[in-house]
DNA sequence: CCTATTTATTAGCCTTTGCTAACTTTAATA
DNA sequence: TATTAAAGTTAGCAAAGGCTAATAAATAGG
Protein backbone atom coordinates (compact mmCIF):
# COMPACT_ATOMS: atom_id res chain seq x y z
CA UNK A 1 0.00 0.00 0.00
CA UNK A 2 1.72 2.76 -1.27
CA UNK A 3 0.86 6.42 -0.32
CA UNK A 4 0.72 9.11 -2.54
CA UNK A 5 3.23 12.34 -1.87
CA UNK A 6 0.65 14.66 -0.46
CA UNK A 7 -1.74 11.92 1.39
CA UNK A 8 1.78 11.02 3.37
CA UNK A 9 1.73 15.14 4.18
CA UNK A 10 -1.32 14.86 5.04
CA UNK A 11 -1.15 11.95 7.24
CA UNK A 12 1.84 13.15 8.82
CA UNK A 13 0.60 16.45 9.47
CA UNK A 14 -2.07 15.43 11.32
CA UNK A 15 0.30 13.49 13.46
CA UNK A 16 2.29 16.35 14.02
CA UNK A 17 -0.67 18.63 15.53
CA UNK A 18 -1.31 15.73 17.62
CA UNK A 19 1.84 15.48 18.79
CA UNK A 20 2.07 19.80 19.64
CA UNK A 21 -0.56 18.89 21.69
CA UNK A 22 -3.76 19.91 19.45
CA UNK A 23 -6.83 18.46 17.82
CA UNK A 24 -6.46 18.14 13.87
CA UNK A 25 -9.32 19.66 12.71
CA UNK A 26 -9.77 20.15 8.62
CA UNK A 27 -9.10 24.25 9.28
CA UNK A 28 -5.73 23.13 11.06
CA UNK A 29 -4.38 20.88 8.50
CA UNK A 30 -5.59 23.29 5.94
CA UNK A 31 -3.32 25.84 7.50
CA UNK A 32 -0.85 24.53 8.71
CA UNK A 33 -0.63 22.98 5.17
CA UNK A 34 -1.19 26.12 3.40
CA UNK A 35 -3.96 24.42 1.17
CA UNK A 36 -7.67 25.32 1.12
CA UNK A 37 -10.23 23.23 2.95
CA UNK A 38 -11.75 21.31 0.23
CA UNK A 39 -8.73 19.64 -0.44
CA UNK A 40 -8.12 18.53 3.04
CA UNK A 41 -11.72 17.61 3.33
CA UNK A 42 -10.66 15.40 -0.10
CA UNK A 43 -7.35 13.89 1.12
CA UNK A 44 -8.99 13.02 4.23
CA UNK A 45 -11.76 11.00 2.70
CA UNK A 46 -8.80 9.26 0.91
CA UNK A 47 -7.15 8.49 4.28
CA UNK A 48 -10.45 6.91 5.00
CA UNK A 49 -11.17 4.71 2.74
CA UNK A 50 -6.96 3.69 3.76
CA UNK A 51 -8.47 3.01 7.09
CA UNK A 52 -5.23 5.51 8.20
CA UNK A 53 -7.54 8.06 10.18
CA UNK A 54 -11.23 8.41 11.31
CA UNK A 55 -13.47 11.41 11.53
CA UNK A 56 -17.40 11.44 12.64
CA UNK A 57 -18.85 14.21 10.69
CA UNK A 58 -17.79 17.45 10.80
CA UNK A 59 -15.41 16.38 13.54
CA UNK A 60 -11.95 16.24 14.14
CA UNK A 61 -9.44 13.78 12.41
CA UNK A 62 -7.97 11.04 14.24
CA UNK A 63 -5.44 8.52 13.59
CA UNK A 64 -6.41 4.73 13.49
CA UNK A 65 -3.30 2.24 14.87
CA UNK A 66 -2.20 1.75 10.68
CA UNK A 67 -1.92 5.36 10.58
CA UNK A 68 -0.59 6.27 13.74
CA UNK A 69 2.57 3.60 13.17
CA UNK A 70 2.71 5.27 9.11
CA UNK A 71 2.68 8.60 10.35
CA UNK A 72 5.50 7.72 12.52
CA UNK A 73 7.81 6.41 9.86
CA UNK A 74 7.28 9.28 7.82
CA UNK A 75 8.03 11.67 10.55
CA UNK A 76 10.96 9.56 11.41
CA UNK A 77 12.31 10.47 7.98
CA UNK A 78 11.64 13.82 8.44
CA UNK A 79 13.46 13.99 11.41
CA UNK A 80 15.85 12.59 10.40
CA UNK A 81 16.52 14.33 6.54
CA UNK A 82 15.85 17.22 8.75
CA UNK A 83 18.76 16.83 10.69
CA UNK A 84 21.14 15.80 8.25
CA UNK A 85 20.66 18.66 6.29
CA UNK A 86 21.47 20.98 9.44
CA UNK A 87 24.68 18.92 10.16
CA UNK A 88 25.35 19.93 6.76
CA UNK A 89 24.92 23.45 7.29
CA UNK A 90 21.81 24.21 6.14
CA UNK A 91 19.49 27.14 8.11
CA UNK A 92 16.61 24.96 9.91
CA UNK A 93 13.76 26.71 8.00
CA UNK A 94 15.25 25.75 4.76
CA UNK A 95 16.16 22.07 6.41
CA UNK A 96 12.64 21.92 7.25
CA UNK A 97 11.09 22.21 4.43
CA UNK A 98 13.79 19.91 1.82
CA UNK A 99 13.00 17.34 4.22
CA UNK A 100 9.38 17.59 3.80
CA UNK A 101 10.01 17.62 0.14
CA UNK A 102 12.24 15.02 0.03
CA UNK A 103 11.31 12.40 2.63
CA UNK A 104 8.63 11.06 0.30
CA UNK A 105 11.05 10.38 -2.47
CA UNK A 106 14.25 9.11 -1.11
CA UNK A 107 15.31 5.22 -1.27
CA UNK A 108 15.58 2.75 1.96
CA UNK A 109 19.24 2.85 0.79
CA UNK A 110 20.07 6.37 0.48
CA UNK A 111 18.05 6.47 3.93
CA UNK A 112 19.89 4.15 5.72
CA UNK A 113 23.53 5.54 4.12
CA UNK A 114 22.20 8.71 5.53
CA UNK A 115 21.53 7.12 8.96
CA UNK A 116 24.87 5.69 9.50
CA UNK A 117 26.21 8.95 8.49
CA UNK A 118 24.59 10.66 11.54
CA UNK A 119 25.59 7.85 13.80
CA UNK A 120 28.84 8.19 12.52
CA UNK A 121 29.57 11.99 13.11
CA UNK A 122 27.41 12.11 16.25
CA UNK A 123 29.91 9.36 17.41
CA UNK A 124 32.95 11.24 16.26
CA UNK A 125 31.36 14.07 18.09
CA UNK A 126 31.32 12.71 21.34
CA UNK A 127 35.04 11.31 21.37
CA UNK A 128 36.24 14.93 20.85
CA UNK A 129 34.35 16.09 23.74
CA UNK B 1 10.60 30.77 -15.64
CA UNK B 2 10.55 27.38 -13.19
CA UNK B 3 10.16 24.34 -15.48
CA UNK B 4 7.79 21.19 -13.54
CA UNK B 5 9.54 18.12 -12.68
CA UNK B 6 8.33 16.37 -15.84
CA UNK B 7 9.70 19.13 -18.39
CA UNK B 8 13.30 19.33 -16.41
CA UNK B 9 13.33 15.70 -16.65
CA UNK B 10 12.45 15.70 -20.84
CA UNK B 11 14.93 18.21 -21.22
CA UNK B 12 18.16 16.94 -19.57
CA UNK B 13 17.28 13.57 -21.34
CA UNK B 14 17.90 15.39 -24.59
CA UNK B 15 21.27 16.90 -23.51
CA UNK B 16 22.03 13.37 -21.96
CA UNK B 17 21.54 11.92 -25.02
CA UNK B 18 23.86 14.29 -26.90
CA UNK B 19 26.57 14.62 -24.53
CA UNK B 20 26.36 10.50 -25.19
CA UNK B 21 27.03 11.45 -29.23
CA UNK B 22 24.06 10.76 -29.87
CA UNK B 23 21.23 12.33 -31.60
CA UNK B 24 17.31 12.96 -29.37
CA UNK B 25 14.02 11.27 -31.40
CA UNK B 26 11.45 11.32 -29.55
CA UNK B 27 11.36 7.68 -29.68
CA UNK B 28 15.31 7.67 -27.88
CA UNK B 29 13.71 10.33 -25.44
CA UNK B 30 10.87 7.92 -25.08
CA UNK B 31 12.81 4.69 -24.34
CA UNK B 32 15.61 6.40 -21.93
CA UNK B 33 12.93 7.53 -19.67
CA UNK B 34 10.36 4.48 -19.76
CA UNK B 35 7.61 6.51 -21.13
CA UNK B 36 5.03 6.01 -24.90
CA UNK B 37 6.29 8.36 -27.59
CA UNK B 38 2.74 10.72 -27.16
CA UNK B 39 3.91 12.14 -23.21
CA UNK B 40 7.22 12.77 -24.67
CA UNK B 41 5.20 14.82 -27.85
CA UNK B 42 3.39 16.82 -25.54
CA UNK B 43 6.19 17.26 -23.37
CA UNK B 44 8.05 18.42 -26.82
CA UNK B 45 5.51 20.78 -27.85
CA UNK B 46 5.94 22.53 -24.12
CA UNK B 47 9.59 23.18 -24.37
CA UNK B 48 9.08 24.60 -27.89
CA UNK B 49 6.92 27.08 -26.51
CA UNK B 50 9.40 28.05 -23.53
CA UNK B 51 12.03 28.26 -26.25
CA UNK B 52 14.07 25.56 -25.23
CA UNK B 53 14.31 23.13 -27.93
CA UNK B 54 13.58 22.81 -31.45
CA UNK B 55 12.15 20.21 -33.97
CA UNK B 56 11.26 20.43 -37.39
CA UNK B 57 8.30 17.69 -38.47
CA UNK B 58 9.20 14.47 -37.62
CA UNK B 59 12.82 15.27 -36.99
CA UNK B 60 15.03 15.22 -34.47
CA UNK B 61 15.06 17.16 -30.81
CA UNK B 62 17.84 19.71 -30.63
CA UNK B 63 18.33 22.22 -27.93
CA UNK B 64 18.34 25.98 -27.80
CA UNK B 65 20.86 28.25 -26.40
CA UNK B 66 18.49 28.98 -23.40
CA UNK B 67 17.86 25.21 -23.49
CA UNK B 68 21.16 24.05 -23.61
CA UNK B 69 22.09 26.26 -20.72
CA UNK B 70 19.13 25.09 -18.59
CA UNK B 71 19.76 21.19 -19.18
CA UNK B 72 23.52 21.77 -17.98
CA UNK B 73 22.30 23.52 -15.20
CA UNK B 74 19.93 20.41 -13.91
CA UNK B 75 22.16 17.77 -14.99
CA UNK B 76 24.73 19.42 -13.09
CA UNK B 77 22.75 18.94 -9.92
CA UNK B 78 22.43 15.79 -11.42
CA UNK B 79 26.13 14.69 -10.83
CA UNK B 80 26.95 16.92 -7.70
CA UNK B 81 23.73 14.67 -6.13
CA UNK B 82 24.57 11.12 -7.37
CA UNK B 83 27.98 12.08 -6.42
CA UNK B 84 27.43 13.23 -2.96
CA UNK B 85 25.09 9.88 -2.45
CA UNK B 86 27.83 7.68 -3.76
CA UNK B 87 30.17 9.20 -0.80
CA UNK B 88 28.04 8.33 1.34
CA UNK B 89 27.90 4.96 0.46
CA UNK B 90 24.77 4.45 -1.54
CA UNK B 91 25.36 2.59 -4.74
CA UNK B 92 25.95 3.63 -8.60
CA UNK B 93 22.34 3.02 -9.48
CA UNK B 94 20.46 4.03 -6.42
CA UNK B 95 22.31 6.86 -6.30
CA UNK B 96 21.29 8.02 -9.77
CA UNK B 97 17.76 7.21 -9.15
CA UNK B 98 17.48 9.24 -5.93
CA UNK B 99 19.27 11.83 -7.64
CA UNK B 100 17.34 12.47 -10.42
CA UNK B 101 14.27 12.99 -8.03
CA UNK B 102 16.65 15.13 -6.07
CA UNK B 103 17.45 16.97 -8.25
CA UNK B 104 14.21 18.94 -9.30
CA UNK B 105 13.45 19.40 -5.55
CA UNK B 106 16.33 20.85 -3.41
CA UNK B 107 16.64 24.27 -2.65
CA UNK B 108 19.75 26.29 -3.70
CA UNK B 109 21.06 26.22 -0.07
CA UNK B 110 20.77 22.39 0.41
CA UNK B 111 22.14 22.43 -2.57
CA UNK B 112 25.25 24.96 -1.96
CA UNK B 113 25.89 23.19 1.53
CA UNK B 114 26.19 20.15 -0.49
CA UNK B 115 28.86 21.33 -3.11
CA UNK B 116 30.67 22.64 0.22
CA UNK B 117 30.85 19.00 1.54
CA UNK B 118 32.21 17.46 -1.25
CA UNK B 119 34.96 20.17 -1.92
CA UNK B 120 35.89 19.38 1.77
CA UNK B 121 36.16 15.93 1.60
CA UNK B 122 37.51 16.04 -2.12
CA UNK B 123 40.30 18.65 -0.24
CA UNK B 124 40.87 15.85 3.04
CA UNK B 125 41.03 12.97 0.70
CA UNK B 126 43.79 15.02 -1.76
CA UNK B 127 45.61 15.77 1.56
CA UNK B 128 45.67 12.34 2.50
CA UNK B 129 47.20 10.77 -0.40
C1' DC C 1 -32.46 31.19 22.18
C1' DC C 2 -31.47 33.03 17.92
C1' DT C 3 -28.61 35.04 14.66
C1' DA C 4 -23.94 35.63 12.71
C1' DT C 5 -19.63 33.67 12.02
C1' DT C 6 -16.80 29.87 11.45
C1' DT C 7 -16.03 25.31 9.88
C1' DA C 8 -17.05 21.30 6.94
C1' DT C 9 -18.80 19.36 2.83
C1' DT C 10 -20.10 18.90 -1.93
C1' DA C 11 -20.00 19.82 -6.74
C1' DG C 12 -17.60 20.99 -10.43
C1' DC C 13 -13.53 22.98 -12.81
C1' DC C 14 -8.49 23.19 -14.12
C1' DT C 15 -3.67 21.59 -14.79
C1' DT C 16 -0.21 18.16 -15.04
C1' DT C 17 1.30 14.09 -16.76
C1' DG C 18 0.70 9.79 -17.98
C1' DC C 19 -1.89 6.40 -21.16
C1' DT C 20 -4.28 3.95 -25.55
C1' DA C 21 -6.06 4.02 -30.11
C1' DA C 22 -6.00 5.67 -34.55
C1' DC C 23 -3.81 8.01 -38.15
C1' DT C 24 0.21 10.01 -40.89
C1' DT C 25 4.71 10.32 -42.35
C1' DT C 26 9.25 8.55 -43.06
C1' DA C 27 12.47 4.79 -43.73
C1' DA C 28 13.76 0.26 -45.07
C1' DT C 29 13.67 -3.71 -47.87
C1' DA C 30 12.10 -7.21 -50.99
C1' DT D 1 9.34 0.94 -56.74
C1' DA D 2 5.78 -0.99 -53.86
C1' DT D 3 4.92 -2.53 -49.55
C1' DT D 4 5.83 -3.05 -44.88
C1' DA D 5 7.72 -1.52 -40.67
C1' DA D 6 9.00 2.04 -37.66
C1' DA D 7 8.56 6.55 -35.88
C1' DG D 8 5.82 10.67 -35.05
C1' DT D 9 1.47 12.92 -34.25
C1' DT D 10 -3.22 13.75 -32.73
C1' DA D 11 -7.32 13.00 -30.11
C1' DG D 12 -9.30 11.70 -26.21
C1' DC D 13 -9.32 9.39 -21.53
C1' DA D 14 -7.88 9.02 -16.53
C1' DA D 15 -5.87 9.91 -12.05
C1' DA D 16 -3.89 13.08 -8.81
C1' DG D 17 -4.21 17.14 -6.58
C1' DG D 18 -5.15 21.69 -6.34
C1' DC D 19 -8.91 25.50 -6.68
C1' DT D 20 -13.67 28.36 -6.28
C1' DA D 21 -18.49 28.71 -5.34
C1' DA D 22 -22.36 27.20 -3.04
C1' DT D 23 -24.51 24.72 0.67
C1' DA D 24 -24.94 22.70 5.32
C1' DA D 25 -23.77 22.13 10.02
C1' DA D 26 -21.80 23.74 14.37
C1' DT D 27 -20.43 27.28 17.48
C1' DA D 28 -20.24 31.77 19.69
C1' DG D 29 -22.09 36.31 21.17
C1' DG D 30 -25.63 39.23 21.99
Amino acid sequence: MKLSQSLEDYLEMVHILHLNGGIARVKDISTALGVKMPSVAKAVIELKKLDLVTQKPYGEVELTTKGRRTATEIFGRHLLLKGFLIRLGVSKPTADNDACLMEHILSAESLSRIEAFMKTRRKVKKVQK
